[in-house]
DNA sequence: CATGAATGAGTGTTCATTCAT
DNA sequence: CATGAATGAACACTCATTCAT
């Protein structure tokens, strides 16, 4: 606002908000639909947490079912294209591929707020049908997609064995899931729970679906 | 009234109504918490659910949040309760108690509709703070207490290792937790999973978990 | 209820409850309109307070106009009955005969619980537009037309001059009106007034009306 | 906008409309509540006679006890604050401004509309606690703060004799509270009463209690 | 583009009244 | 006669959405 301000950090403040505004809608969207629910989310809050006017809101979303859409496509679709990206680009083994999909996923949804989107959505999702569908075509499937394209590069790089896709993506999405889970319920039930960290655990969970699935058997220390 | 008539049976319409209606009601109560959410189900169609009028059902339940606690109670804690019935009346050996109370636990909630009351707990609890704190009085720590007394017992008995017992609550707790979650979510996505038998699931849970648990079965180490 | 009581003041405790239920009906209803107005007066209420059940409430009294009605009735229609026959009896002077009057009427309504009642009435009294014909008929033309027959007759028995009798009943209503308002007023708003003691004002100011009214006029004490 | 526009008149619709709405709102409120009381006055008939929708009410006064607040402070309050202006302002001799006060009263409060609400608040002021302390705060207690400073001005000032001061502002009370319930009554009985004339009434009372007041006028007992 | 005043359908809750027992 | 379970119309209040400025 005032002149003297170096112009460091901040260019054209009003054309940047301008450019920044769906971001900032969206980030507060999250944090109260994660917060409050879906249904106890008022889209005038949403407004003012955003610092901006009701009306704004809905130029740029032209309802609430549309901003929940948004939401959903910013914070776990978005994630899903970046690991399809990182597939094409990936030249190394299936496995390391793995592993940095992974990293990924928990960095950027697993670890933050995000994930409190997923539990949400478990729940709400009954009541919405249209809903349902939405996330099932942006979420669920191309995450399926993307991870049954990675385990067949592993089977067609005779790095994987040749067990059935379906069954293996199921098994790699199964603790992401408990991971979740588990960390909504303590920490909503505010009990001091097994010190259970998430990144050793999915680096474990890995580390296991990784042997079970490689061709070549690990030297099993028969030793010990 | 008359000495004469038998004192079971059918007694007269309305007072038979009356003593059935809260079961009709939190049966009705359940089915939509579970299928709209929390915020989306109308007290209106609990109650046409049920087969009464708006009024009958604020005549038994005198708010929503009541109504929903109700439900809590009579399809968690309620089962809780039973467990600890099964406790104190249990003689034989604490893995047999454990296996009961897990075969209890699953045929009245996990199997049944009320696991998906738990996932909406979870979900919704945020938005309703008071309701945090009741699930957790009612719920969570009875759970806790009666997993405890059953490790206790084990320990006194000297049928289990002399192990920390929160964790081995937590331990037990877990699997069940991952159990719910699944459910809702491969039926939610309409996916095909991995056929994951619940009953085979749990009954492998509580096996390795003995095995962990148990101080003598596994000749390792003869010499204590 | 236990056999040994003696029979004394307490006959037949079942005829006895069903003549004086009525009395008891009506009594709970006077003291819950007048504390919680006619609105927030609920017939339940009423009944808890006189000890029956709302279904025998609705037995005696069939609405909760009718109710109001009966109230009324009771305990300001009554009284004027009352003055009626006190009129027709009265053998000595009229001055003594409106002292007379004065003093049951204050005994009964006045000093009285009943004198909320007058307060209620004026204000609802512009909603319910019935309620206002009722009073009409059944309070203030009886009170009005008793107190012309008493004016009538100083008149006739040369007591009292000969004045327009319907501005001379207003001058015996208005004293008393603001007795009553004086007394929720004070009383509502708490503060410690003029110490005004009602039976001198009631003295005070028959007195001096009759002294206006009276023919022979009293000897003016010019001494003093 | 536009610096050439005069900053008055017009100020568009939608703008001028805000600007009027509290007091359209205060207006069709006071109105209604008079003659329907305060629990039969509907939210939704405010509003309509307003001309607005229920929610633009809500927009202004959050919930009826606001509403009925608002309404007692802009017929009742604001008239005791202009009282006090009065006060501040007055230079002359304090019987003229007790002339002054009362006219003013009676203009905006006691001959209007206003006057039936001093009426509603007494009868249903016993239904709602919190509402009574409301009025004390708001209304008893600022008038009789304005009287004390008003008689105690005119005893400084040689003009009045040095009375008890509460029991002079009790004295100053009564014939106005006397004047309100018998209009009330009146119109409400629809009795052709003695006619009598509020304004003369005032002056009468005024001039009566000067007379009582003013340490000079009678040249009763000129020794002192 | 941005604003925020206005709308009105929708929901939780109350309570006078009815009626089967 | 007496009961109290059941009813449903009515009302306070909320909030997604629109639109004049």
């Amino acid at each position: 606002m005032t002149p003297a301000t170096p112009p460091s950090s901040q260019p054209k403040s009003h054309q940047r908000r301008k450019a920044e505004r769906p971001q900032e809608l969206l980030e507060a969207a999250l944090h109260l639909f994660i917060h409050k629910g879906l249904a106890a989310t008022r889209m005038e809050d949403v407004a003012k947490d955003a610092g901006v006017s009701k009306g704004t809101l809905y130029l740029y979303y032209p309802s609430k079912d549309d901003l929940f859409k948004a939401v959903v496509q910013a914070y776990l679709s978005e994630v899903i294209v970046e690991g399809s990206s990182l597939f094409d680009l990936h030249e190394g083994s299936t496995s390391e591929l793995l592993y940095r999909l992974a990293q990924t996923w928990w960095t950027r949804v697993g670890s933050a707020k995000a994930s409190g989107l997923i539990v949400l959505i478990m729940s709400e999702i009954t009541a919405y049908p249209d809903l349902a569908q939405f996330y099932l075509n942006e979420v669920v499937a191309p995450t399926h997609f993307l991870l049954r394209r990675v385990i067949e590069r592993g089977i067609e790089r005779g790095e994987f064995r040749a067990l059935d896709v379906t069954s293996v993506v199921h098994a790699l999405i199964s603790p992401i899931q408990f991971l979740i889970t588990y960390r909504q319920c303590t920490s909503v039930c505010a009990v001091n729970p097994v010190p259970l960290d998430p990144e050793q655990f999915i680096a474990t969970q890995i580390e296991l679906l990784l042997r079970g699935l490689e061709s070549r058997p690990h030297p099993v220390d028969g030793t010990t």
